[in-house]
Order: C-alpha cells, then sequence, then structure tokens
DNA sequence: CCCACTTTCACCCATATGGGTGAGGGGTCA
DNA sequence: TGACCCCTCACCCATATGGGTGAAAGTGGG
C-alpha cells in the first residue's frame, strides 16, 4: 500500500508541483494539498497521512508553529519540513518543535521521494548542510572542559549547599560544624573560583556544571 | 580532483572491500588504510585525506577516542563513523567528540560513496535510523514546561543582572534607578519566584531556563 | 473614570555576607 | 622534621541583603 501524503504550502506553483511528482510514483498517494496551515491540527486529523510535508513561511499561520500543533497530537508523524530557509532559527525552532526532517527546496524530486519514503519507514531524512548544522551544534554544545579549580571534598560539598540555596547557618548546620568554619571554606571557595559573591559562585558553579 | 580518503577498520575483510569500493571509482583516491587507530592524529597528518572513515569497535583504541584526537588537532576535517552501532550511548559520544557523519555498515555501497562526498564538499551524512535518533534526542532535550512566573521586563532584566553576579547597587548603577527601586524589583522577584534569597533565585533561574 | 499593574523611590530594622587575621590538630611527602 | 594542605574555629569591622510599609507617576483596559 501507498504511502500517504498531506502538503502545506502557500506557494500554488510548488502545491501543484509537488502533486504531479508524487502523484506520477506508485509509491506515495496525496491525501491532503493544503494551502494554509490553519487549523494544521484538525486538517492532519482528517487526512490521516503517513507523513505530512510543511512549508515553513506561509501567512497567517507559519509552518514552525504547525510543527508544534500537530507534533503535540500526534507525536509518532514524520513531518519534513521543506522550505528554502537554511538558517540556524529556524532550523532548530523546528526540530524543537517536532519536526523529523528538514529538506532545502533546492533538494532534487528523486532525494524528496526518497526521504519522505525513509521518514514513513521510521527514519529521518536531512539535507546535507542542515544535517552539517545539526552536527555542529552538538560539538560546540559540549562543555569544552570543565577547568579544574582544585576543591576540596569539603569545599564541594559547601559549595553544592550554597547552590541549593542555604545560608551559612543552615550549611554550618547540616555539616555539623561551626559557622566560621563554613565561612573559611567558602572564603578559599571564592578565591578559588575568582569570585567575590554568593551569587557569583552559584552562577558559575551551575553554568559550568561544576559538581 | 579526487577526493582523498583515509580508512581505519581493524577488520581486514572491511578494509579491503572498501579499499575495492572506492578505488573503483574515480572520484575519490584512498591515501590510507590502517588497521588501528592509535597515533590516529598522526596518520591523520601524514595522509592528509579530504575525508576520514572510522569504525568503532578497535581493539587497543577505540574509534570515539580515535574521533576526539583527530578532531581536536583537525576540526575542519570530515569524520564518518562507520560502525554496525547503533545504540544512543555510541552515536551521540561520536558525535559530540567530533564526528561529522554515522552510517551504519548496513548501508549500500552507493550511499556509502554518496555520503563521503557529501561530507568532502561540507556537509554531512547519517543514516535515517541514526538521523531519527539524532532529531528525537532534540526534542525532548527542550524543557518540558518554563513555568510561567509573570515576571514584568524590568524584573527580568534585573534577575538578569542578579544572574550575572551583580549586586544591587551595581545594578541600580547599570540601569540608571535607584538603590531601594533595585530592591523593591528584588523583592517582587523572590515572591514570584518563591525564594527568599539571591543564591535562591540565580540557582532557580539558571536551572529551570528563565530568562 | 477607576482599577490593576508597572516602575520608581524612601525609611526602619534585623540579619547575612565578605574580608582580614590568627591559630590548633591531622595528614602527607620529601 | 619541616613545608604544605585540609578542616576546624574565633574575633573585628564594614557592607550587603531581606522584609515590611508607604507612596507617587504612568499605562492600559473595561
Amino acid at each position: 500500500m501507498p504511502i500517504n501524503v498531506s502538503l502545506f504550502d502557500d506557494n500554488r506553483h510548488i502545491r501543484e508541483s509537488l502533486l504531479l511528482l508524487f502523484n506520477s510514483d506508485t509509491r506515495f498517494h496525496i491525501v491532503g494539498v493544503n494551502e494554509d496551515a490553519i487549523y494544521a491540527e484538525e486538517k492532519v486529523r482528517e487526512q490521516n497521512p503517513d507523513v505530512v510535508l510543511m512549508d515553513i513561511d506561509m501567512p497567517v499561520k507559519n509552518g514552525i508553529d504547525a510543527v508544534r500543533e500537530v507534533h503535540a497530537s500526534f507525536p509518532k508523524l514524520p513531518i519534513m519540513m521543506l522550505t528554502v530557509f537554511e538558517d540556524t532559527e529556524r532550523v532548530f525552532d523546528s526540530l524543537k518543535n517536532g519536526a523529523t526532517g528538514y529538506l532545502l527546496k533546492s533538494s532534487s524530486p528523486e532525494k524528496l521521494l526518497e526521504s519522505v519514503e525513509i521518514m514513513a519507514h521510521g527514519g529521518a531524512a536531512m539535507s546535507p548542510v542542515i544535517a552539517k548544522m545539526v552536527m555542529t551544534h552538538f560539538q560546540y554544545h559540549e562543555k569544552p572542559e570543565t577547568t579544574d579549580y582544585r576543591l576540596s571534598p569539603r569545599e564541594r560539598e559547601v559549595l553544592h549547599l550554597l547552590v541549593e540555596g542555604l545560608s551559612y547557618k543552615m550549611i554550618a548546620d547540616r555539616l555539623n560544624i561551626g559557622f566560621e568554619t563554613v565561612r573559611t571554606h567558602i572564603k578559599k571557595i571564592y578565591e578559588k573560583l575568582h569570585v567575590h559573591t554568593m551569587t557569583e559562585a552559584v552562577a558559575k558553579t551551575i553554568k559550568e556544571g561544576l559538581l
């Protein structure tokens, strides 16, 4: 049985081209041709496709909002973004909101058909440029390396409680040590982290993923 | 001119198959066939490839460590993982450490050649299953829900500076408002966030990704 | 026009923090 | 044994924070 596909694109020319393309291949069957993404969730519910092709730049309701809406109701339905944009923001917004694929409109018809087929079978597909962006995102999303501030075990413990929001007094009670001892530890921590206040210490600790 | 390719795989049979495959296509030229990843960085430096093909499971030194090493020295060099594994850990470890592509060994020879060509031209390539994993990772890696604490614009501004580690006085100067005004904003922020100290506010802001 | 909210500022008072200095006991390593 | 770090505690002093109360000016909607 063929793969059922729904289209969302405001450009009539593109809609007709896609319709022609998919109808010329027996592997596919177009179940919906939508010229806007208004009530996208409802339209998808009626058309019941195996794969959705979604343009991004549509009037009134853009494709990214539509993806969020449709994905919320049909989490397993593969949605392919098909657009001319390759800016990071739109790409990642789409992916975060539930898109399973992202093809540029410059892709060849064969690639498009192949990608839709892949997605119908549970895979994902992207244009090489997009894939590269995704890969790069992965890499420098990771911390370069947590600088080693050479905190002692006790200092880590104190810092941890500090980050939890405890006051000096509360930390002292929790660790069964004196108030002044806590202060001493914290002074040492500040010295090692090169900060001068609790907030700086907490911010640095959380942002750099210390502990 | 052809795309220069270096291979890393401990399995002799696979090495020979790949060599045969790439040599049968004039678009490619094999510049190195390595049976282990020891001194990978040095080998890559000598062979000077445009693309590296890296097996993951190799004795002594695995492909993931090799990727990290090579990527550190040649950040722009595309590295394609070529392996039978499709477990999340190995996939994401590879990507984090600098892999640009990830193909399963079940991929067709045509796909492999096409992918290497794509990578040589600055793109990235993955098997559909891997791409799907990456996409899914994107989605539920995003915050489930950012509770809306209904902070006013000014309050967000103040909170932002607080997280930066500024004191009340510094915030007042930065925003060109009075010290007492800053205090008023912060009191309101505490009330809305249900906290009572700067550290709690900072910790909550960063951890929950507010702002 | 009134109400709700935001932004701004002021004053009182208690407590928390930050910095400096000093010091005793324990452990390690050369 | 002496140098060095860790953990502990103490005291002095200045400044920063937290909570409460009150209030004026502006904005925007019903």
